[in-house]
DNA sequence: CCATCTTTGTGCACGCGTTCACAAAGACAT
DNA sequence: ATGTCTTTGTGAACGCGTGCACAAAGATGG
């Protein structure tokens, strides 16, 4: 039987062994003392855990450069997760395949929802199209909305709602790129002239920036 | 003067207040006690600790239907990125305009990055061509690096790189989904017997699960 | 069957970020 | 000027997640 250690799982995944091991005592997940875990049973309990064993039928609205390289993304079968139906608004996309499979107007987003038993929405539409869009997914009986518009949705009460920003990534690494250019900056001034060191306390209209962003 | 207060902001961004005015107080920023903080300036400061206000010219490697999309999408611009190149391996792509932007062919990657200055790199390619890619733009120069292929990348100290990973966020909602039919489940057993509710510490084969998950 | 060795599961302590609560600052009215 | 009222900036308390360290569990060998 092929096992895994919480020492060697939490080198490979660079993280805390401890750590690992209570995470996964809350999973009620069983190792066996002086052995390991079993990979094959450990694996099988996290993707329960997780919704992976589950069939997860999602439609993508908004068949865009966005939203067709979702419907062609490789990542979602394996996870679970079937797409269920690909809607837009542009008639002239209707009936056209996308990553073999035909794009429904969106004239007929109701029907899609309930008959492929949809709880899951993606929004890959336009800023302007999709708080309608989503709407009308919820009121449908979509649950749960994954949204790629630049645009915060309202949604009610149950409804999750999760936004995809494509630039804060980016942002966040222009963030630590600037910081690199300050650092270096910041280094030379040091070695020239060490006591010349800004206070902490230094603040003002044009006052230097402690350490504060997202890892 | 158009001012608003941390308890107006933090009420707009679903946050506690005092917080808003510490994370505030580390950039230096400063309000006016019994008025608030002037927008424009607090704008100004925000965009500036962000590196909102400095110019990232980026390249985009691999235009496929997401590298299409990242090229496409507004954000960038306003958030003071801009799409230096685009950059792929298919001869037949080379000169055809995405987004208004000429593709070039991967053979000129180096000449590109250093042409243009550019330290911050995206990476839409197939996850196969990803690793040497990635190889190729750090020789070049660049020292950050958004990965949208599934692959893990290897970099040299000193090159940060961060991961999307498009289906993530569809696997969080799905855990959220299937805990929202958990619920209900368990909501029933209770109504119709109580005191058959399991022990929190009823573990084993078959054990269910305690809550544990990314919010 | 006992001793030893490995690895889990977890109580406990530490550290960090969040929140509370309030003094100080400044605006504004009288 | 003086007082009142609003809102900031921040010291202190709290809570939660992380990491340490160890007892308990079980495998393995003699």
């Amino acid at each position: 039987m092929p096992t895994v250690s919480s020492e060697e799982l939490a080198a490979a995944a660079g993280v805390n062994s401890a750590k690992l091991r209570k995470d996964f005592s809350y999973l009620g997940s069983y190792g066996t003392r002086g052995v390991g875990y079993d990979v094959e049973y450990l694996v099988y309990q996290i993707s329960r855990e997780l919704g992976l064993t589950q069939d997860w039928p999602v439609v993508i609205v908004g068949i865009g450069n966005l939203g067709a390289a979702l419907a062609n993304y490789g990542g979602f079968a394996s996870r679970g997760f079937r797409v269920a139906a690909l809607i837009d608004a542009d008639p002239a996309m209707a009936g056209k395949p996308v990553a073999g499979i035909p794009v429904q107007h969106t004239d007929d987003l109701e029907r899609i929802i309930q008959d492929n038993g949809v709880s899951i929405g993606v929004i890959a539409t336009p800023a302007g199209a999709a708080q309608q869009v989503c709407d009308r997914l919820v009121a449908a009986g979509v649950t749960s909305i994954l949204n790629f518009a630049p645009t915060v949705l309202n949604v009610p009460d149950g409804v999750d709602v999760r936004k995809v920003d494509l630039s804060i990534e980016l942002q966040i690494l222009a963030f630590h790129e600037q910081r690199k250019a300050g650092e270096e900056a910041a280094a030379a001034d040091t070695a020239v002239a060490p006591a010349a060191r800004r206070q902490p306390a230094d603040k003002g209209p044009d006052g230097d920036v402690p350490a504060v962003m997202p890892a």
